[in-house]
DNA sequence: GTCTATAATAGGATAGAC
DNA sequence: GTCTATCCTATTATAGAC
């Protein structure tokens, strides 16, 4: 399993590979970054990260599935899920956040590279998932529990938020991951609201489910 | 002056590379960037660059300053602004993103090197700008007009779509910059407005002034 | 599974002709 | 102001010893 910000002592060469990558990934790019770098931070040499990874590419490669792999599994659960479009974009976030900050592995590099050519084939997976996204949004919209608006306006905002989320706080362990995503899904749901006095009732709510669950 | 979007048919050899190095440092980052590549981009050979610029890190320093500048600009003018911190925080909002939008440069790029030790003296001004918004905030929490919570949540929520916005839309015309400019702007006081109906009067003050000004 | 040595290519920057 | 030619270093990846 991917392992999480509490688990980093006790990590096989590979996945300390993935670790040491990711971070230099979002600190310098993934273009940026050189093999010596990773193999240093890991504390092996250059040469021998070959013995793990046949390139370079396979590493960051590696990094996309296993975010793309948990997106999936959230908004397939959600599009499946009861409740109104507000509850469910609210678990939906929360679940999405929760999860960025508690991987071990820092993954904004992973939506910064999806427009380079060597990684092309990993992209559909990326813009099925925002459809999805979009969707919620469009029905909470055409039900009225959302207020009137450009439903691209939400979305993008929703999509810049996840982004900042995972380059400000992934990889490094959050003093209260679950708080910190009530209070951000939260502040998006007071925003799209018709009623924003109804966020209350609705973290309530997910927040029992979850406790329960 | 800085060139606009609707300005890139007139410019210098050393507009032109700053142009394009601004959209290669965005997509591949500063450190994936080569300067060969800049050259290709601009339509001259790799060695003619420094006839423009001594290094490449010049070229990045002189996009972190323009970014910086007008960053500054804007934020004074708002420390010393009349209104409310809601006016002054819609206000602030709209006149960084469509400055952003029309910007000809794509500074994605330049938040993202700060943390670079190459550029560590520029990181200071950079701190200062997010301290005087930060300071709109607790200003606006204090005062009763924002909904009591976190300053830091909306802080961040703030420099993410900041960030977004830079990342997804600098450098490429926008159908309607201002219109796109008060929809996020419209977004986030929402959010944050003690009584979200006030911002439909908010944005029609704001527009009134910039009409007027 | 990690090492040293090395191949082959790409990187930033300079010299000097035109 | 741009070019060709070139220097030196850094890059990804392989071969083969231990």
């Amino acid at each position: 399993m991917t392992p999480t910000v509490t688990q980093t002592g006790t990590l096989s060469t590979r996945e300390r590979i993935l670790l040491e990558a990711s971070r230099l990934f979002a600190r310098n790019g993934y273009r940026g970054t050189s093999t010596r770098e990773i193999a240093a931070a890991v504390g092996i040499r250059q040469p021998s990260l070959f013995h793990h990874f046949p390139s370079k590419q396979t590493i960051m490669a590696e990094l996309i599935d296993i975010d793309h792999a948990e997106a999936t599994r959230v908004a397939k659960r959600e599009a499946a899920a009861s409740g109104s479009p507000a509850v469910r974009l609210y678990r939906y976030l929360v679940a999405d956040i929760s999860f960025i900050c508690r991987c071990a592995y820092d993954l904004s590099s992973v939506e910064s590279v999806l427009n380079d050519s060597d990684f092309g084939d990993k992209r559909q997976r990326h813009n099925e998932l925002q459809g999805a996204r979009l969707a919620i949004i469009e029905e909470g919209i055409d039900s009225g529990e959302f207020v009137k608006s450009d439903p691209l306006i939400a979305h993008k905002v929703i999509t810049w938020i996840l982004r900042g989320d995972i380059v400000d706080t992934a990889g490094e362990p959050q003093a209260d991951a679950d708080d910190f995503a009530h209070q951000l899904a939260s502040f998006v749901l007071r925003a799209v609201l018709a009623d924003p006095d109804r966020v209350d009732e609705i973290r309530a709510g997910v927040e029992l489910e979850m406790n329960q669950g």
